[in-house]
DNA sequence: CTTGAGTCCGTAGCCACTACGGGGTGTAGC
DNA sequence: GCTACACCCCGTAGTGGCTACGGACTCAAG
């Protein structure tokens, strides 16, 4: 019988074996099982919760999030609308986030365009940088 | 003599001041001189220094690219070419950052359009989360 | 003279990990 | 049985870039 170790959990899950113990310590997973040897023994399920906090780490919710929406997932909680809210909340920072990025890219792409070399006296990227603050 | 102190420094660049102290503390702003009540004293050219770190920290720069910045912006470097290159390389980065969160906005967005209320038996935006790795 | 704001300093906390060190255990080959 | 080597245990400390806290001082206004 093959037991799924932390290793196997942490290289099925994609999710770094000292993270799977640091999520246990923090209480986003439960503990599991151990065997005689103290070792810890996983169960199929505890591969897909880890699986859906490794997803949704990877959308950039955080653990606080997490614990949120692993609460919501619990069966007969029939909480979508909840779970909708958070999404739509998270979407709206991740947009922000890329319109805050889109500014910086447009700003350091004119910069970068008007420096064709070492030949003008000032340096255009730098020179946005020491600007007086807009 | 309105002399420049830590806190007229922190309020005109908008850096916090304990950042300001921050800063000092690891060699990124040199430390200034100090009042004979030991208060830190500015010069106008602290300032300026202090709104480019601002600025740059503010496009992403992390504090040893900004370490490298202004030591390629001290004068007489003319090394024009050097900042152009980093600022290139922090640029590629942005970008990426922009087309993981456009991924991210979209896989979400697809999820909450789906959900149109609590009468399916599972929420799709959960099932999102929950589905075998991809 | 009191009050309140500003400054000093060192240290600890934040998030989400990641690394390290020193040990025990399990397994495979010889 | 012995040796190698991978795997696992645990606690603690380090990362980046701040931010907060606490206790003591100094300074300006009323």
């Amino acid at each position: 019988m093959a037991a799924i170790t932390i290793g196997k959990l942490a290289s099925e899950t994609g999710v770094h074996l000292e993270t799977v113990r640091y999520y246990e310590r923090i209480g986003l997973i439960p503990a599991p099982r151990r065997a005689r040897n103290g070792y810890r023994h996983y169960r199929l399920e505890d591969v897909r919760r880890l699986s859906f906090v490794r997803r949704a780490r990877d959308l950039g919710f955080d653990i606080e999030e997490i614990r949120t929406l692993l609460a919501l997932a619990e069966p007969g909680q029939s909480s979508c609308d909840e779970v909708r809210k958070l999404a739509i909340a998270h979407l709206g920072d991740i947009q922000s986030k890329i319109s805050d990025l889109q500014r910086l890219a447009s700003l350091l792409t004119t910069s970068i365009e008007q420096c064709h070399g070492s030949e003008v006296p000032t340096c255009p990227v730098l020179d946005m940088l020491g600007a007086p603050v807009a």
